[in-house]
DNA sequence: CTTCTGGAAGGAGTA
DNA sequence: AGTACTCCTTCCAGA
């Protein structure tokens, strides 16, 4: 990132703050790769050098907020979060966070009337006065997790309300996917508030990450990108191939980014301001990846007013304008791309769920809760953690089916209203990045005699999207038995532009449920949950193995216990090694347990825990296991915690009560991971209550293992399976997790009651605490099942998170915390230590590679800028 | 005959 | 540069 730079630090410190860590590297990448999903800087003269960093990375759309976004009602449910979140948002230097110069745009309803369509809900959006928010960046303000500012007062609110905010206008373009610069994304007006609370923090953050994250996994990719060719390099691929399924086509290409970024830097007043009345910022079109475009222009339909070049993307994709559908909302040329998505104009005559249709609707990528109020969206049923995905160029390989032989139940609970609701299903992703639609999968949707379940294919952003009707007379439950994951050529997706992630053994998706409910006051409550992961490939599925549930997640350093894990293929030779990994992704620990070869099967093992290569760690430490299969066939990363033997057993309220959400909602997640959904062979231990067990039980999103963002991550870390999602990234342990444990020096050790040693409590740590709470925890998803928070970083640890934490603190450490492991090292005679280099630890290097690259990059691309 | 599946050949991409 | 693997995509065949 930038060498040059100073805010780095400072952002780390925030985001540290936001509990999300990935990992070192991962902030740097968070760093420059902002990708403001709500708030937008816009560049001003003041840009420092990182903005037109930042901008290469394309990662920033420009967000127009607006600013009258309730705050006020966000942060009533879930509360809890957003504190921490927002925290005051005062930089480390105390600067107040916000002072970004803002443009205040107020407009009076000039949505087009088109766009608001039919939705009756929309009306009143439209006419309503909108102000818009300029953020102007400052590049402060780029990185500064208080950038969102906007967001920090609204975060927490739970779900995703629309008062007069058109969803259409929704920002929510993708920040991640593509540049962020989106038009349309700016086209729209943005809430200040993200994702409306849900991630005050962390979604914007993250979303820089997220994009970062893009960037490095895809490496070679994003050299390209960075220069606004990205793919357009590769000829060689060209394609188009599928049929369908090229994007349209391809390649396209482009005018470079660069021109366009630095265009939209420049000019960012202008543009955001012709964004409010045109589609987005017109410069940017070009330079926008189809992809990008695309989506914003679906989602701003509101907005946009705004034609795009003829001979841009457009031309490109065929355009299928007018997909729309019945609800939705005529896009224009560009409407989206490709024909690959499209979605057959068919009549759609669904009289049942209203036809509620996207235009107004939160943006795919939008981080939702999955409960608010009364309302609560859930996955009864998960799916098969092992779905084959089908080609176009085969025939339908079914519905995704559940793990019982059925299918997936999703049902909504707290919805007393007799109007009929529509489930949005769609294909999301399944890495440790936030959660967002999956590049290369779409839903697709199954008919048939064996189909019980009514349903309507429609196209948002480049995103196919099922409609389910939730019928009061279903008990506002649906069996999803029509839907099947059609898998796009990897080689057709690449080529799109800005396209930044990479097919290749990026098989693992996730199903992401929607609904927004109408409510009296005009507004929507758009909930959100995502299922386990589900692996997609043929040969992932048949060999390697997959950890679905633990009996324990935690136990004293002594080991010795038996531990059951469940999951699929789990052969003779199957071992499993614990790992402890030091921020930079080294292992600092690796051993073998001993499996019960007699207890085993295919779909569980017996392992016996080992012991902790320190017996007499003060705090817990957080490390990670897996089943190995052979090379390159291991599992995902599953997490699990080394106790001190002599912790006070303090059981703490907040474990209960996790637990007891965890059950309500049922997080079906790798809730069982987190949740000792087995019971633990031998009797409870002592030492795993404590403090522990909120950490413990928080389910975590993501798995575990990447830290880094995709499909790199992916290849280096084993396992893409489910569990993972039990595994947070989080891990402190993890790569991308504490800086501060190799460093010892780094260690602000706080003396804990129970131990003598100076063990560093990373409370204060900021790259430490972050981690402990993470796991679980994503501020965007606050009740959500765990499912719907991908990210890598360490999520951040939602206030409920935080708030457990720091009251347990003292007692014991939370998560373990890394710091502890290095004050053992030190402390205590530890038992050997073996540092390791493993293949794995290549993400590190890679991604200290991508750093360096990127860097180069922005140095270059600054100087252009700036120039 | 169509749909759903499991398997596997071949080529491309990686290590 | 060459080799050994992996992974992706397309085909084939059976239910």
């Amino acid at each position: 990132m930038g060498s040059g730079h100073k805010e780095p630090e400072f952002d780390f410190s925030l985001m540290f703050e936001y509990g999300s860590r990935g990992g070192e590297m991962e902030m740097e990448k968070e760093a420059f790769s902002y990708t403001p999903n709500v708030s937008l800087s816009l560049p001003l003269g003041m840009a420092t050098p990182c903005l037109a960093s930042q901008y290469h990375n394309l990662q920033s759309s420009p967000v127009i907020s607006v600013s009258s976004c309730h705050q006020a009602s966000y942060g009533l449910h879930e509360s809890t979060m957003a504190p921490n979140y927002y925290f005051s948002g005062l930089r480390p230097n105390g600067a107040p966070p916000l002072e970004r110069p803002r443009i205040e745009i107020t407009s009076y309803g000039q949505m087009p009337e088109e766009q608001v369509e039919e939705s009756g809900t929309m009306g009143p959006v439209a006419k309503r006065v909108n102000i818009v928010t300029l953020t102007l960046p400052s590049a402060d303000g780029y990185r500064d997790p208080s950038s969102l500012s906007p967001a920090s007062s609204c975060n927490s609110e739970a779900s995703y309300e629309s008062g007069f905010y058109n969803y259409e206008n929704s920002p929510q373009n993708s920040p991640w996917q593509s540049p962020c610069v989106s038009p349309k994304g700016s086209s729209s007006l943005m809430l200040s508030c993200p994702p409306h609370g849900h991630a005050p923090g962390p979604s914007p953050r993250h979303s820089p990450s997220t994009s970062p994250n893009d960037d490095i996994g895809n490496h070679g990719k994003r050299k390209y990108s960075f220069n606004g060719t990205p793919y357009g390099h590769a000829p060689g691929m060209s394609p188009n191939h599928s049929p369908g399924a090229s994007p349209q086509g391809s390649p396209r290409l482009e005018e470079g980014w660069l021109g366009t970024t630095n265009q939209y830097t420049n000019s960012a007043i202008v543009a955001a301001i012709n964004a409010l009345s045109t589609d987005g910022f017109p410069d940017l079109v070009d330079g926008v990846p189809n992809k990008s475009r695309k989506t914003s222009v679906e989602h701003n339909p509101s907005m946009s007013l705004k034609v795009e070049p003829a001979n841009d993307d457009a031309g490109t994709e065929h355009g299928q304008e007018d997909y729309t559908n019945s609800n939705r909302m005529p896009f224009k040329k560009e409407s989206y791309c490709s024909g690959f998505l499209d979605v057959p104009p068919h009549p759609y005559s669904w009289p049942k769920p209203k036809p509620y249709l996207s235009p107004s609707l939160p943006a795919l990528d939008w981080q939702l809760p999955s409960c608010s109020g009364p309302y609560n969206l859930q996955i009864e049923v998960q799916p098969k953690s092992h779905h084959r995905a089908h080609y176009e160029t085969e025939g339908s390989r079914g519905a995704v089916k559940a793990l019982s032989g059925g299918h997936p139940v999703v049902q909504l609970y707290g919805y007393m209203e007799s109007e009929p609701l529509t489930l949005q299903l769609f294909i999301g992703t399944a890495d440790d990045r936030l959660l967002r639609p999956h590049a290369f999968y779409q839903v697709h949707r199954i008919t048939g005699k064996t189909v019980s379940t009514a349903s309507h294919e429609a196209m948002q952003s480049n995103t196919k999207v099922l409609e389910i009707p939730l019928l009061p007379e279903n008990n506002m439950r649906a069996i999803i038995d029509c839907a099947g994951i059609l898998k796009l050529r990897n080689s057709d997706i690449e080529l799109r532009k800005g396209e930044t992630d990479i097919g290749r053994k990026n098989t693992r998706v996730r199903m992401v449920f929607r609904v927004h409910i109408n409510q009296p006051n005009g507004r929507t409550v758009s909930l959100q949950v995502a299922s386990n992961p589900i692996e997609c490939s043929q040969r992932s599925a048949q060999e390697l193995p997959l950890v679905e549930k633990q009996s324990l997640d935690s136990y004293p350093a002594s080991g010795g216990k038996r531990m059951l894990l469940s999951g699929h293929n789990f052969l003779p030779e199957s071992k499993v090694m614990f790992v402890e990994k030091a921020q930079d992704g080294h292992h600092v620990w690796e051993t073998e347990a001993n499996v019960d070869k007699e207890s085993r099967k295919s779909t569980s093992l017996v392992v016996e825990i080992p012991p902790y290569r320190n017996q007499r760690i003060s705090s817990s430490v957080n490390v990670s296991f897996y089943v190995c299969n052979g090379k390159r066939k291991r599992s995902q990363y599953q997490r699990f915690t080394y106790l001190p033997c002599n912790v006070p057993m303090i059981k703490t309220e907040p474990a209960d009560d996790y637990e007891s959400r965890m059950s309500i909602h049922a997080n079906p997640y790798f809730g069982q991971q987190r949740l000792p959904t087995m019971m633990p062979l031998d009797e409870p231990e002592p030492c795993m209550v404590a403090s522990y067990a909120p950490c413990v039980s928080r389910p975590t999103p993501m798995p575990y293992s990447s830290p880094s963002s995709s499909p790199k991550l992916h290849d280096l870390s084993p396992v893409p399976f489910p569990k993972c999602l039990s595994n947070s990234p989080t891990h402190s342990t993890m790569p991308g997790g504490m800086a501060s444990m190799q460093d010892p020096s780094t260690h602000h050790g706080l003396a804990l009651p129970s131990s003598p040693d100076p063990v560093s409590l990373t409370m204060h740590h900021p790259q430490g605490s972050p981690h402990l709470g993470s796991p679980s925890y994503h501020p965007l998803y606050p009740n959500s099942s765990p499912s719907s928070s991908p990210t890598s970083h360490p999520s951040t640890p939602g206030a409920a998170a935080e708030s457990p934490y720091l009251a347990t603190f003292g007692s014991a450490q939370p998560r373990g915390s890394p710091p502890t492991l290095v004050a053992d090292d030190h402390t205590s005679p530890a038992l050997p230590v073996t540092i390791k280099q493993e293949p794995q630890e290549l993400d590190q290097m890679y991604l200290d590679d991508v750093n360096e690259i990127i860097r180069n990059d922005l140095s270059c691309t600054s100087s252009h800028g700036h120039s």
